[in-house]
DNA sequence: CGTATGCTTGAATCACGTCAACTGATGTGG
DNA sequence: CCACATCAGTTGACGTGATTCAAGCATACG
């Protein structure tokens, strides 16, 4: 594990705390930890003693069905997510955690936050705040594939990730790298890959974005929310947003 | 508001914080509200100052899509549920609120809380664990309704209500009630309501269970877990439970 | 009564999954 | 260096699972 040399930057999801509150969440930090693509991180049910905040690459999280070959791609997590900040107050996951591309993460030790817990309750509330944004955006996700159809999901998706994306400095309104393949798609949109690479041609076709090598170039946001009935802005909860000191 | 008579009787999820934590809860509730079947309780957006646990009663919650023919259900609550305790941190909710039935809920002001998070950060830890069990339900559902086809899917519900339930006292191994009509099932589980009958009657004639006059009953509860892909004990994390004091 | 709501079923349509074949890129070992 | 394997993407053909539209019934309620 190395060290911590320059603390790690303020970005994306938890760029919600306030500059007291990730001084304090930073000062939990005891060390940077890395994997590697496609490497397991944690696996459902493992006893767990630390959290992680991701600073570069992507990781997602997968809920097993009960056989090998049925699993459902649940979250995707971004620099400045709380990958795992859940197992603090459960100790175990109920999900496992995968790294999608090379990925680096600062690691912060349950105890270090009980301690925070106990001398920084509005910083505790924060970070409870932090899982609860996690929690909307579940929800989310079971609005996008329960409600819309196929070429929906796929742009909702896409439009998601591009407003998270924004909002961590990786993206700008022309388009993001997408690190994943369309089987990833495919689960995490509950759809066969088959049927992500048809809908992808159409959303082409119908020049509302392109993506090719890891890239998705948009051509016409407006269309693209349209199609995905997603609405700009994302995660906005009216004037103050998610609990902070 | 119907001032406390006698305490809130501890069952269901909430039924896994301990003995202290339960009584600082308690103390924290400042009164008993009613709703009646099919009302609206809060909205997307709505800036909330108070939490409620369920008593009585069943409780929806439904994501809007930006048009008002779209939305989903994206969770259930049952007696002993924390049905918005994730509004503590955020202020603010996601999604509406609605009670499915008539419904008897305690309420927690959002200031108590406060105040409970700073004197008992043990107390604190298990309520957020319980927002956390909150949100891996949301990720079965998402697993549910992006990974398993229209049988499996109604299914797996039935599955995970019973077990859930029966943590509630609300449910035996022959069955229990289910106050939903088949277009609530519908858009619990992505799915056109015409569907979800389909389905049901497949289960009745598969001899797994009939569900009649808002009663499910399981005829074969081994069936009908192999057909929904669902593993009992749901929502058992090893051998600890949702951190508590 | 009449109207509304929920359940049930049939018939037509189509969205989507499955299977299979082919491509191009990348990588590996002989 | 080439033969071969692998993996992501792409497309066609085919079958089926699911939606939609429609009608018919039952029950509850004004």
């Amino acid at each position: 594990m190395t060290p911590i040399t320059t603390p790690p930057t303020r970005r994306g999801m938890s760029a919600r705390l306030s500059d007291t509150d990730w001084e304090a969440v930073v000062a939990c930090c005891t060390g940077i930890e890395t994997w590697s693509a496609r490497s397991l991180i944690s696996r459902k049910g493992d006893p767990l003693d630390r959290s992680l905040l991701l600073l570069d690459g992507w990781v997602g999280r997968h809920v097993p069905g009960p056989h090998r070959d049925l699993r459902e791609l649940v979250a995707l997590e971004i620099p400045g997510d709380f990958v795992d900040l859940h197992s603090f107050p459960l100790g175990t996951l109920d999900h496992d955690v995968t790294a999608m591309t090379d990925v680096r993460m600062a690691v912060l030790p349950h105890d270090k936050l009980r301690a925070l817990m106990r001398d920084r309750p509005e910083t505790a509330l924060a970070l409870w705040g932090q899982t609860q944004l996690d929690a909307a955006i579940h929800r989310y996700w079971s609005f996008r594939v329960g409600a819309l159809r196929a070429s929906g999901r796929v742009a909702n998706f896409l439009c998601e990730m591009h407003s998270r994306l924004m909002l961590a400095d990786l993206a700008d309104p022309t388009g993001f790298d997408l690190p994943l393949t369309q089987a990833d798609l495919g689960e995490a949109c509950g759809m066969s890959a088959v049927h992500v690479n048809r809908v992808m041609r159409e959303l082409r076709e119908g020049a509302s974005c392109t993506v090719r090598d890891g890239r998705v170039q948009i051509h016409d946001y407006d269309r693209l929310c349209r199609i995905g009935q997603f609405e700009p802005y994302f995660l906005t909860f009216g004037p103050d947003q998610a609990g902070s000191a």
